[in-house]
RNA sequence: GUGGCUGUAGCUCAGUUGGUUAGAGCACCAGGUUGUGGUCCUGGGGGUCGCGGGUUCAAAUCCCGUCAGCCACCCCA
């Protein structure tokens, strides 16, 4: 007995027991669901990708949040052996850190895939993060991109779809930010800021909310900016947050119309789909994955601190793989976060799992007439379990009830005689000892 | 990366100003009830008190270090 193993999985990765296993395949089995409705066809890639795929995709940020496959044998031998090694040196593979990355991949080495590819990807990732509630290591994505158009009806499609995925999940009260990069970009510009310190002064103003104003202004004066140049910024942000702002930027000249009219586009354009009384022009959303282009988009719940899912347009992360640009736009759900979301609102009902009927037979039974019967009511459509041992009986229907089990079949000498089995209802008691051909029509009928 | 909290039985936790053999509930096993469970009663097994050092006559308790987990930020899905 060696206990010095920790029997914990690593940080941030959890087992899945039953009960857990059934939540997650119901909210998948209706992500697939609206996803195919939506005319996605599935694609999925490999947990390992080359790290000349991954690296430069997610920002400085992103890339030492890269799991990383450590060269195995004479490779690492070799790379060790080197002067000053680094990172690279020793390592050219990582695991997948998001969807769409890889989505990029694919979509630039299969040339013959539809000039509009419409895929949907239900995939882990896996990123090297300190955990918290909420956030893991390893957690699922489910993504729709469309690839091909610039059009702001595919904007609109994945939003949709995203939409009724969590409308049909039964949330009602969930809202997609929407923002535009060209806005962020004009809004940094505008204020005098210069464009390499426009990533901080991004994430600065994010927080806008949550810190205030005046906070804004200390954390940007904290990095270098100018209190000029940070108050002519919140001063425009203000601007955008009145009503009508965006119709007024879509009808200026300024560096806000083109922005402003693409989200004005996508916006009629998702009038009469699913994702229409969700979405909510932000002008201080600003995501950090460095690949989007045009808009973005986050889900906002109540009671929830992070997101549950967020996405945008990214037309040059295709480029990167191939000569010329492919468009693109997508969405990604957080699948834990729906998960944790519908747990804490109760929004489960009964799991349905386990045995409907836990075969007990005496100890004077031969196991095969137990399997023999077994086979017989898992013929008729029962989720059955045969009791491996034959203790007391008192010990086979403790055991149904730990489990469970609704009814318990009992099989004895004088029941094998007769072709019956004693049916006993483990929520009522009543017990009754019918024909077996009776037995599935008696279980689903109190099930 | 920053700040805070917690590490005691398989799980959730109690343990008083440092004091003699470290407790409870749940779970597990046995018996009450030998072809009838779940409820109830009785009993039982199970602990290097995260780890290492220090203070002390004496440490689960105080101090230092270390590791792990959780929460809030940050960031994200």
């Amino acid at each position: 007995m060696s206990q010095a193993i920790s029997t914990k999985p690593p940080s941030g990765m959890r087992d899945f027991l039953a009960a857990d296993v059934v939540r997650r395949r119901h909210v998948l089995s209706v992500v697939q669901r609206v996803y195919e409705s939506f005319g996605f066809v599935p694609l999925e890639t490999p947990t390992i990708e080359n790290l000349s795929t991954l690296l430069g995709k997610y920002g400085p940020e992103g890339d030492q949040l890269l799991y990383r496959i450590l060269h195995r044998r004479d490779k690492l031998q070799r790379a060790l052996g080197g002067e000053s090694v680094t990172e690279l040196d020793l390592s050219d593979e990582g695991l997948r850190y998001d969807l769409t990355v890889p989505l990029a991949r694919v979509v630039a080495n299969y040339r013959d895939l539809p000039a509009y590819y419409k895929r949907y990807a239900i995939q882990p990732v896996w990123r090297a993060d300190r955990p918290a509630k909420g956030r893991f290591r390893e957690f699922y994505q489910c993504d729709v991109d469309i690839t091909g158009t610039k059009s702001l009806v595919a904007d609109a499609e994945v939003c949709g779809a995203v939409a009724l995925v969590l409308r049909e999940l039964g949330f009602a009260d969930f809202s997609i930010h929407v923002n535009h990069r060209e806005l962020l970009r004009a809004l940094v510009a505008s204020a005098g800021i210069p464009p390499e310190q426009e990533g901080l002064a991004l994430i600065v103003l994010d927080k806008l909310d949550k810190v205030g104003p005046d906070g804004v202004k200390k954390e940007l004066a904290e990095k270098g900016i100018a209190l000029a140049e940070s108050e002519a910024m919140l001063r425009t942000l203000e601007d955008a947050r009145q009503p009508g702002a965006l119709e007024r930027f879509a009808s200026s000249d300024g560096p806000f119309a083109h922005g402003a009219r693409e989200l004005r586009e996508l916006l009629a354009a998702a009038a009469n789909g699913p994702a229409a009384a969700h979405l909510v022009f932000d002008p201080t959303l600003a995501r950090g994955l460095s690949y989007y282009t045009g808009p973005i988009f986050e889900i906002s719940c109540a009671g929830l601190a992070g997101s549950m899912g967020g996405g945008g347009r990214y037309d040059n992360l295709i480029g990167m793989f191939m000569k010329q640009q492919v468009p693109a736009v997508g969405f990604s759900l957080g699948l834990e976060r729906v998960l944790l979301v519908m747990e804490e609102r109760g929004m489960f009902g009964a799991l349905g799992i386990g045995p409907q009927v836990l075969l007990c037979r005496f100890a004077d039974v031969p196991p095969a007439a137990a399997i023999a019967l077994a086979t017989q009511l898992r013929a008729q459509g029962l989720r059955v379990e045969v009791f491996a041992d034959a203790p007391a009986l008192g010990k086979q229907l403790g055991y149904a009830s730990t489990i469970g089990a609704p009814f318990a079949a009992i099989l004895g000498t004088n029941e094998l005689a007769a072709g019956t089995v004693g049916l006993k209802n483990l929520v009522t008691g009543e017990q009754v000892t019918i024909p077996v051909g009776e037995v599935a029509a008696r279980v689903l009928a109190n099930g």
